[in-house]
DNA sequence: TTCTGGCACTCCCATATCAAGAGTGCTAAA
DNA sequence: TTTAGCACTCTTGATATGGGAGTGCCAGAA
């Protein structure tokens, strides 16, 4: 599909000007706002073209053309110029930024920053815990047989969890094993851990110094409810998509909600994303979602040291504004992962 | 406002047939349907009289009559037998509710249980932290000048917060600061150790011990950012509401999750439950809150170990089925506080 | 005094009809 | 290759229309 320079203006004036006001584009209306000094009648001979080629439609006889998936695909790839953020909003989203050490609160800010700057809906996913690494991990007895694990990850995260040892431990014997895990373990990533710690525990106990034996009976509890601590996602401003009349279909739009409630698909999604390395942008069933049917979702990875550790970006019509959208999702992304890595910084390095 | 039996017993089926099927009841339905034998006319007579009252009302002249505010609350305060819960139900939500010792996890066990079983929206309170006791303070090193502290609180929540004091602090001496902390303020209420702590800071510091100084140091950070952890929600099942004919209108719709997102609001009102010691019932414009105007809301405060800590309950159409979801939010009530609590006592004293 | 049959009246709702407007496709000519 | 012209299609809003559902009220029956 090779277009000739005249056809692709005309595609990218239709698509921005439906973008801009949601109604099917004209042919009369696409020969004013074009540069082009063309008859409507030959607009129309180029438009029939492009509808030969997929590229748009009308919704019926009478009515201008609008884009198709495939039209904002082509759009996006090869004729979207994306504009860079200016001063003002750049600091003007830096400002709304949140500012404090909280890992799950910086996710919370970001997700926040992202609908109420594009009015869409935002998403960010919350790093897997497999993928990062350990960073230090401690026991605390609540009580004669529950312990408290407190663990840290590379992300900065804490996380809790109680387990219900057999037997009751000192806190002496605790503190051990603390040792003994972060000694053997800190710094490998938890996959790595999880898998060492299966190894470990298939040895025979009896060998085993007296620390290394709490901390696998620790390691047991905890792998024990492992499973139910999954990847998670923190959705905002799902209500903004319920003004946008391309779903006013009340149960697409139910459709669309429930999904952010059972996040899982999206989650799988944006998985995809995390791989990419980049930006990445869903044209509707491109997702292969079918509630996302009538959204396109921009996402980017953000990184922490470096390393990917999760996506975030917006869900939204697919006509929505790409070229002010993608600078956003991608400055977002930075934020994100700057604030992330700062926090990861022992003070005496940072500020 | 004094009505006699049949005009009560009138009221009573005109309501349950409108919240069965959401159509104007008309008079002669209205004649079949009620056990007296009446001809329509006779029921109209007796409808003019309900409507002059405010207890029913015609959407328009030839329609069939649907309940007013008024007449619901009517209706649920005199006229309504909850029923029990049979064996079957009672036995489905034991199973379908958590059986583990995350709080969290529980509330929002409890809140989908909520969703689930009415199909409505379900809520719960998270207890609010000045109410619940303190039980157990930690303090752990993470880099220099970086401390987490880790807070139990008497509902068995475990809270997380990372202070930078100025100075950096030994394992030893945060073990003994956390020491003084626990021998001092545990199983007394956060609020109190708020107004405690502050007493204590305005004494001259070069007096303290070490353990003490070093304990008011980390209270200084704790206050500092203590603010933002504000009571919290947790939401489910807000897609019902899409369904629901009542809030076809896309506008009130957003309204109410905006609602559901800014929380702030729905706290208030759920608050007022706190305080009120048992089931409660806000019918439509009742809460005072312009985007529950067609909602009604059916809460429950929940209790740890005999003290209200929090509630839970359901947000729906003033038609909801309310002999049907009272017993359930009362029996959620029960179930999560029963969890809550249970978890609560020492393995040596529970199973 | 209470109830009821009857009837006129009101309002909704679905359907049909109509005219105007917008936009296209095609053809023939520039 | 472009364009003017024109017939055709489809949407949209306004308007009319008939049927249906239900009420309010009155006068007579119980």
């Amino acid at each position: 599909m090779t277009l000739n320079l005249r056809s692709e203006l005309l595609l990218k004036t239709l698509i921005e000007r439906y973008i801009m006001d949601g109604q099917p584009v004209a042919s009369r209306t696409l020969a004013t706002h074009t540069g082009l000094d063309l008859s409507p009648a030959t607009i129309r001979n180029v438009m029939a073209d492009l509808e030969e080629l997929g590229l748009i439609r009308s919704p019926h006889a009478s009515a201008g053309r609008i884009p198709t998936a495939l039209g904002y695909r082509v759009f996006v790839d090869t004729l979207l110029k994306v504009r860079t953020l200016d001063e003002n909003e750049m600091r003007r989203m830096q400002g709304e930024f949140a500012t404090d050490y909280n890992p799950q609160h910086l996710m919370e800010s970001a997700s926040s920053l992202l609908s109420q700057v594009t009015r869409l809906a935002g998403i960010v996913t919350v790093p897997r815990q497999e993928q990062t690494s350990l960073r230090q991990i401690e026991f605390l007895a609540l009580s004669t047989h529950r312990v408290l694990v407190i663990l840290v990850t590379q992300d900065g995260r804490v996380h809790n969890r109680v387990i219900t040892p057999h037997k009751s431990y000192s806190a002496a014997e605790l503190v051990e094993a603390a040792n003994y895990f972060n000694e053997t373990y800190s710094t490998r990533s938890l996959s790595e851990v999880k898998r060492a710690l299966l190894r470990e525990m298939e040895k025979d106990n009896d060998a085993m110094q007296h620390a290394t034996a709490t901390a696998m009976q620790m390691a047991r509890g905890l792998l024990a409810d492992h499973e139910d601590q999954e990847a998670d996602l923190v959705v905002s401003g799902e209500s903004y998509l319920m003004q946008i009349p391309e779903l006013g279909n009340i149960d697409k739009l139910r459709q669309l909600f429930d999904a952010f409630s059972t996040k899982r698909d999206l989650l799988h999604l944006l998985d995809q994303s995390l791989r990419a390395d980049g930006l990445q942008i869903f044209i509707g069933g491109e997702s292969g979602y079918q509630p996302l049917e009538e959204c396109s979702v921009v996402t980017a990875p953000y990184r922490v040291d470096g390393q990917i550790v999760g996506t975030l970006g917006v869900i939204g019509p697919t006509r929505m504004a790409y070229e002010h959208v993608i600078p956003i999702v991608d400055m977002t992304a930075r934020l994100l992962g700057g604030a992330l890595s700062a926090q990861n910084a022992s003070p005496t390095e940072g500020a």
